[in-house]
RNA sequence: GCGAUCGUAGCUCAGUUGGUUAGAGCGCCGGUUUGUGGUACCGGAGGUCGGGGGUUCGAGACCCCUCGAUCGCCCCA
């Protein structure tokens, strides 16, 4: 390990090879999903104003004021990476007039940062997918966002092995009422939950529900369910959503521990979890945030959208593979360097990829441009002092003649023999 | 912030209870043979064994510190 050489920024990667076509996947597929549903791209700055997010999360958790990469800039303004997409896409349908297109339907994807210990499928620097609808007080919107997702998934070709969890989180009313029994319930035995949710109790109750501790999960089992505690027009609206994932053939399962530490999120909130990407387990997540946008000085507007992790949805697809070339072409004779530019030049102009081999011994050089398992090797030599071509087909490449028609290419020659 | 495991060539790893000039495969470069060519053979470059300190006659191996990686806890917008 060399002493001079600055090394990459924990939590950051490098990505490259099988792993960088497997995220282009991703994306890929996302950008075809997205405009099949008719969400309009934005393209979102990195980093906002550090107000942006502090006053839409909450100025006191541990979120604001650990989690977060913010700086000055030579003027003294506090900035901050984006740690999410919702909150700056929340400015600018404020600041910029987007309230015009309501209700508007938006998707970007992008790097986030979050000051956090790296591990499976989790990284300081990470990259999401992102989808959201604003402007929207229908159930359908919450059924469109998640259809959208759960075709996503399975044309990702992941859906298997990955489900989607459901729950309601209420209206505020409900919400706050449910979250007071909890806080009861688990006061009643405070001092048999773990450290940690004896904690949770005075900072975030409703996180008590996911404890990984089976000392607190003795208690979650019979604690408050939300269902008791919803109003009639929270509960039409939930069976308004599972109604409709129904009709668009979305399975589901109900979990109802599911629930945001954020106090904007009403009404819907749900994940796709996998258990094969260890302790990281959610793919994508999102719900209803009918909150957030007063939270930045707007008007009471209702919004719901979701954010999916690239790099855990690229670690399910697995290995994509990188492309094999169609043509190699090899310089047999230096003297000929020129000519072979100009014809891998009319070879990627017609279309075909296409590498150039022009260092090594002869015989090296084929080696290499066999190893890249190309459709068909062009080779150009020396012959009574001029250029000739030769190409040889590697494989079967459908049912017309490969070989013949990069011959042509290669020398120049669109005419028939 | 806390815990566990790990850190030997560009990559994947060997390296016996601490004992001579630290090895292999792949990759890279050169060559031989084959003379229209993927698989054979030979050779070469490349490592102060993550870094620092300590124990010892002797440390890649043992101890301490430090940096980094991996996985997990916390947190998860």
């Amino acid at each position: 390990m060399s002493q001079k050489t600055p090394q990459a920024i924990r939590g950051t990667q490098d990505i490259f090879g099988a792993e960088a076509e497997a995220f282009a996947y991703v994306v890929e597929t996302f950008e075809r999903i997205r405009k099949l549903y008719r969400f309009r791209r934005i393209e979102m700055p990195v980093f906002e104003r550090t107000e942006v997010f502090s006053r839409s999360i909450g100025e006191t958790t541990d979120v604001v004021s650990k989690e977060m990469y913010s700086f000055e800039d030579r003027g003294g303004e506090s900035l901050t990476l984006r740690p999410e997409f919702t909150a700056g896409i929340a400015r600018a349908y404020l600041t910029d007039g987007w309230q015009q297109y309501a209700p508007l339907k938006v998707a970007t994807h992008g790097p986030l940062f979050r000051y956090e210990r790296p591990q499976k499928g989790r990284y300081r620097q990470f990259h999401q997918l992102d989808a959201e609808i604003i402007g929207a007080a229908e159930p359908q919107a919450d059924v469109e966002l998640l259809a959208m997702a759960d075709q996503l998934l399975k044309e990702l070709g992941i859906a298997e092995g990955v489900t989607l969890q459901l729950n309601t989180l209420g209206d505020g009313n409900s919400r706050e009422a449910w979250r007071s029994a909890l806080v009861e319930h688990f006061a009643g035995v405070r001092g048999e939950l773990s450290e940690d949710s004896q904690e949770r109790l005075d900072k975030n109750p409703l996180r008590i529900l996911d404890s990984k501790d089976p000392r607190d999960k003795v208690f979650v089992g019979d604690a408050p369910k939300i269902d008791d505690f919803l109003s009639a027009e929270a509960q039409d609206y939930f069976g308004k959503v599972c109604d409709g994932l129904g009709a668009a053939g979305v399975a589901w399962e109900r979990n109802p521990a599911l629930v945001r530490g954020l106090d904007y999120y009403r009404h819907t909130a749900f994940e796709f979890v996998t258990d094969r990407l260890g302790a990281q387990g959610t793919v994508l997540g999102g719900g209803r945030y009918d909150g957030l946008i007063e939270t930045l000085g707007g008007p009471h507007t209702p919004a719901v959208g979701w954010a999916a992790g690239i790099e855990r949805l690229a670690m399910l697809v697995g290995d994509k593979g990188e492309d094999t070339p169609e043509v190699v072409v090899v310089v047999e004779d230096d003297a000929f360097v020129t000519e072979a530019i100009a014809a891998i030049t009319r070879l990627r102009s017609d279309g075909m990829s296409a590498v150039l081999i022009a260092t090594g011994s002869p015989k090296k050089r084929f080696d290499k441009a066999a190893k890249m398992n190309p459709a068909a090797i062009a080779f150009v030599r020396s012959q009574d002092g001029g250029p000739i071509w030769g190409v040889r087909e590697m494989r079967e490449k459908g049912d017309f003649d490969f070989a013949l028609i990069v011959h042509r290419t290669v020398a120049g020659s669109f005419n028939k023999p």
